[in-house]
DNA sequence: CGACCGGTTGAACTGCATCAAGCTGAGTGG
DNA sequence: CCACTCAGCTTGATGCAGTTCAACCGGTCG
């Protein structure tokens, strides 16, 4: 079965299923307050399908989540790509828009819907979140409409340096002297496709370019040196 | 002077500028419990520009807003397309990530970023607001990165007929005989084509190309007669 | 050992961009 | 009232970045 026919499968069984609720594990802190509950997933995990029923919110602890939203011909976008800290789940209507799958093992912690209404200190807390989210839909709407296959791997591993990339970027550290870093990718060829709006072979392609080039050297398929950060930057059309 | 070099120019001049405060006019109910001022723009006013600071969140009563990115050689992103009940403005660094501009006509409550810490009715409105935002861009990011040209378009215009479009689309109202509809774009095509990550030569093929199917019927190029409007939303990818 | 999965590479194709020319209609001025 | 202009739009011809199709490679697992 070719990867679109699973896709296809999967869009049209949407519907049906009804995820998370199985994994969950004990209680910890954080959002404790408001009572969360902490669920552990294994990687590529459903948290809840797109159209399940949105009762829930959920507190990405540890471990990394994307969030997909398919087309009936089996046409996939990765809308976001979660880490540590972010909240998801939020639903304007009765159901959820993507699906929830994590990338990595990951630590969840499930939030009743209620909190949303009657604290303030968790509003606060959740508009600083929402806001960065839509700030990152923005700068990933300027990466799919408007940024060339290697502006978009380039900004794509950009956004794995910790502190680099995006328009502010500040540069090299000055208190080290080399400029390089090493990087998980925690994703597959097909995953980072699906996130940047392009197929498997030219992901491929740009990533041997720029191993080609010098930029980059690749240990393991999702294990990338950076050589020089800086140079990489130069490539991901903010600069 | 070409269309992108212009862009380059305003690109650069960005961090300069500082927008707004200049044309506003008596102020008007609707948040005004939150000591909102109302504030009128012409079309292609500028509400604020990517880098301003951000002081103030924004409350679209009526009109039509954009909220665009530039890259610095002067490819453009058009964001979001904002209507009325729409809320803007809000950051999370200490500067606006995107120019915001009117389409048409639009009047505007600026609200103080205080209600944001401290009104706990206005966090709720803030949130619902936000999550429907955020399910926008969604939206917009399977378009821009999996949807043909003809489906853009498709798309976008479904966008301009209420009720309709989108993957919960309910079908024709059965109360009616006909399912046709006029909708005005308000949008030139260089706009329309920013916002679906084409070219505008893109966006004028599809259009005739849809008129010689006998899909649509322009009679001003910014007003659009939809004939069978289930006819076109077959052509989005949603269905 | 063979099957399989994720990844890479090559060759050919194509949808959209680019470049270039012409059209249309609103505004301006004689 | 018509000629001129100019901005926004359309249309045609050509080019190319990225897709598609297909073969192959290397590691892992039963």
């Amino acid at each position: 079965m070719s990867y679109l026919d699973q896709n296809i499968v999967a869009a049209t069984d949407l519907q049906r299923r009804n995820a998370a609720s199985a994994k969950h594990e004990a209680a910890i802190a954080s959002f404790a307050e408001f009572g969360a509950k902490s669920l552990k997933f294994a990687p590529h995990d459903v948290v809840y399908y797109e159209g399940d029923e949105a009762r829930r919110l959920y507190h990405l602890e540890r471990g990394t989540v994307m969030l997909f939203k398919l087309l009936p011909d089996g046409r996939r976008q990765v809308v976001e790509v979660l880490r540590p800290g972010d909240i998801f789940g939020l639903a304007s209507s009765e159901e959820h828009d993507c699906t929830a799958e994590t990338l990595t093992d990951a630590q969840v912690q499930e939030i009743d819907l209620r909190h949303v209404e009657t604290s303030p200190e968790f509003q606060r807390r959740l508009t600083r979140c929402l806001t960065s989210q839509m700030n990152a839909l923005h700068d990933h709407a300027v990466l799919l409409g408007r940024k060339s296959a290697q502006e978009r791997v380039a900004s794509f591993l950009m956004y794995l340096v910790p502190n680099r990339g995006g328009v502010g970027c500040v540069g090299p550290d000055p208190e080290r002297t080399d400029d390089s870093c090493d990087i998980k990718l925690h994703m597959t060829r097909q995953e980072i496709a699906d996130y940047l709006g392009l197929t498997i072979e030219t992901v491929s392609r740009v990533v041997s370019e720029l191993k080609r080039k010098g930029v980059i050297r690749a240990d393991k398929s999702d294990q990338i040196h950076l050589h020089r950060v800086c140079g990489l930057c130069q490539m991901t059309g903010f600069h």
